[in-house]
DNA sequence: AATATAATTTATAATGATTCTAAAGTAGTG
DNA sequence: CACTACTTTAGAATCATTATAAATTATATT
């Protein structure tokens, strides 16, 4: 999808150095046809079977943060207990299935047009996304 | 709304023991017009200032647990950094006001009914749920 | 290319929310 | 009252995340 020079350019355009494990983070992360969900504690194992010297875990906390400020990522929130990024950074919906903890994308058309009908004064409407949450049959 | 003794039997209904401090978080969470949304922090610093001898940080989480595997209350998360227990425990929607984080109930009304098209085998769906984020115009 | 500067990485410590532990207290039962 | 199981509690432990500050690296400048 995306070669080295890519990411150089992307890191440089958006005033971030493109040092060695931000790249090896951006290959993991958006070198890939579909977009996807992950943990810190994901990122990080996947990290250190791909690299040779191991990326230290503030050097991860920093680079998403950085990633995320830059719009590179988000943060998804919707378990107590566990803290998803998507490199999906859209507006859109989830399914989310509560046996496996899994997070899927919806499309736009998997689910209708929303229309919120209520509004409050001097705010306007940032994002409508929706969660539905899904478990085994029986 | 409801005197002490609906408590009293809410809890042993339930299997839980009516002891002073539930009762106590009982009349916090419970003896209003109005469900609402709180944080375990918020909860703390409320029951401080109607008790007089405090409750213990592990009994306002313990209670609130069990209270949440009772379903008496609901676990809403939202924000990375801060989790929020509901004691509307229906499914409803939300408006998540990001300037000043407050959380407020859609009724079923102000958000159209949302027909999800996609499903997955052997799955079935549990709760469908919509955050409407807003922000202050300008 | 060498030097200077600021950005970045890193190991490690600190933080803070939540959970655990085990001892003391209390509610329900008979 | 006496017994038992449940509950509360203070304090310790855990664990994810953030902070610190020294070493390293990228980039701009000479
Ligand atoms: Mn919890
Ligand atoms: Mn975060
Ligand atoms: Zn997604
Ligand atoms: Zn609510």
């Amino acid at each position: 999808m995306n070669n080295n020079s890519d990411f150089i350019e992307k890191l440089r355009s958006s005033g971030l150095r493109p040092t060695k494990q931000r790249l090896e983070i951006c290959k993991l992360l958006f070198d890939r046809k579909k977009t996807f969900h992950f943990t810190i504690s994901d990122l990080s194992k996947n990290l250190k079977k791909v690299t040779n010297k191991d990326i230290s875990l503030a050097t991860i906390y920093n680079t998403v943060h950085s990633f995320k400020k830059k719009g590179y990522l988000k943060e998804i929130s919707i378990n107590a207990d566990k803290s998803y990024f998507d490199t999906n950074t859209s507006n859109h919906h989830h399914f989310l299935d509560i046996n496996t903890n899994e997070l899927i994308d919806l499309k736009e058309d998997d689910v209708g047009n929303i229309n919120v009908k209520k509004s409050l004064p001097g705010k306007k409407i940032k994002s409508i996304e929706v969660l539905v949450k899904i478990e085994n049959n029986n």
